[in-house]
DNA sequence: GATGCGTGGTC
DNA sequence: TGACCAAGCAT
């Protein structure tokens, strides 16, 4: 077994040579650090920081955030994915704004009562932020510890996730958590990643991995579910020189978005009929295709969509919805659909119209 | 313990 | 091209 003297000195070492400069790593304001840290759940770094960059100068406290309307954090946040951490946030930042006098907490346990926070998050503020000895786990620190220590244990159940832990708390250096659990997460994500770069590793010289050349098969994962795929559509509906959009309600899929109606393709059914079909199913409106927009492709983690776009107007009958899928909706001018935060492919499909010069003629006044 | 939750980069 | 995956959390 690698001597844990060594792994520790060699690490903090390293990681005061070669971490990186980030924004919140110049003074570690806790509230800087809270904010990264949920931003860097499940998302890598070179995406973080400039949406972080834009979210600390509009909301460079918990009470700003929380002063704050859930439609211009999402706004912030779009692009981003996984919503819910940002309601969460925001929900997070009055509990400090109004329970803890507007400082983040610096008690794990409190920290750990804030949404959106869990055992990971709390440790990192409490080490990063405060200094404290909080050991923490993630998919870095599973991958790097699974590789110097050869766990042959599958990181999918209880005995391989213990054996991770155990190790990352006895490797902990008192005193030095704030460094040392970054240079953790920083050794995984530029040397010990998925496809390790060895030669840039300042523990090769003691990583069991690679002495027995097996680090392509630590860490031992459960493998994944296959990826399917879907055949969905969409609708942009015009009327009168405006754009129909409605949000989409809490708990579910892009909480608190604004989306064009749509849905699933059945079986059988061409895309204009399923868009006809989703729009009377979703809102009541009687609609027609006026125009095909195209395809636009999207990946999602456990599967992939082609979106059927089309261009659509009211077939009879006034403009008042009856909704059965959202929480509200709009007639939506250009400064709306500027304004307001859409999932990714109905973004992507505003951006093509745009591109395309066909937004303004759509939103002229009629 | 398993599942749902987004997105874009990588190879 | 498509499969894999990333500084996890909530249910």
């Amino acid at each position: 077994m690698p001597d844990l003297a060594s792994v520790r000195r060699l690490l903090l070492d390293w990681f005061a040579s070669s971490g990186r400069d980030l924004p919140w790593r110049r003074d570690y304001a806790p509230w800087s650090v809270l904010v990264s840290e949920v931003m860097l759940q499940q998302t890598q770094m070179d995406r973080v920081v400039p949406f972080f960059d834009r979210f600390l100068a509009r909301f460079p406290t918990p009470a700003a955030l929380a002063a704050a309307s859930e439609e211009e954090v999402l706004k912030l946040w779009e692009g981003l994915g996984y919503y819910a951490r940002a309601r969460n946030l925001q929900a997070a930042a009055r509990a400090i704004a109004h329970g803890h006098g507007g400082r983040v907490p610096d008690d794990p346990a409190a920290l750990r009562g804030l949404p959106g926070v869990g055992p990971y998050t709390a440790a990192a503020v409490a080490s990063i932020a405060f200094g404290q000895d909080a050991p923490l786990v993630d998919a870095n620190v599973e991958r790097v510890l699974a590789r110097v220590f050869d766990v042959d244990e599958s990181l999918a159940t209880s005995a391989g996730k213990r054996r991770i832990a155990a190790l990352a708390a006895e490797l902990l250096p008192p005193g030095r958590a704030r460094d040392f659990n970054q240079a953790l997460m920083e050794l995984g994500a530029l040397a010990c990643s998925k496809a390790p770069r060895c030669g840039e590793c300042p523990l090769a010289g003691l990583c069991e991995a690679r002495r027995l050349d097996i680090t392509a098969e630590r860490p031992v994962r459960a493998p994944r579910k296959a990826i399917s795929h879907l055949d969905v559509c969409t609708g942009v509906l015009t009327h009168a020189g405006r754009i129909f959009v409605q949000k989409r309600p809490t708990p579910g899929v892009w909480a608190g978005l604004w989306e064009f109606p749509g849905g699933r393709i059945e079986p059988g059914e061409t895309p204009a009929q399923a868009v006809v079909r989703e729009f009377r199913e979703e809102t009541e409106f009687a609609v027609q295709v006026a125009e095909p927009l195209g395809l636009v492709r999207h990946g999602y983690t456990t599967y992939s969509v082609s979106l059927h776009c089309f261009l659509l107007t009211l077939a009879n009958g006034g403009n008042q919805p009856v909704l059965h899928a959202a929480d509200t909706f709009r007639w939506a001018g250009a400064r709306d659909l500027a304004g307001l935060a859409f999932p990714a492919g109905h973004r992507k499909l505003l951006d093509r119209l745009e591109a395309e010069g066909r937004l303004p003629r759509l939103l002229a006044q009629g």
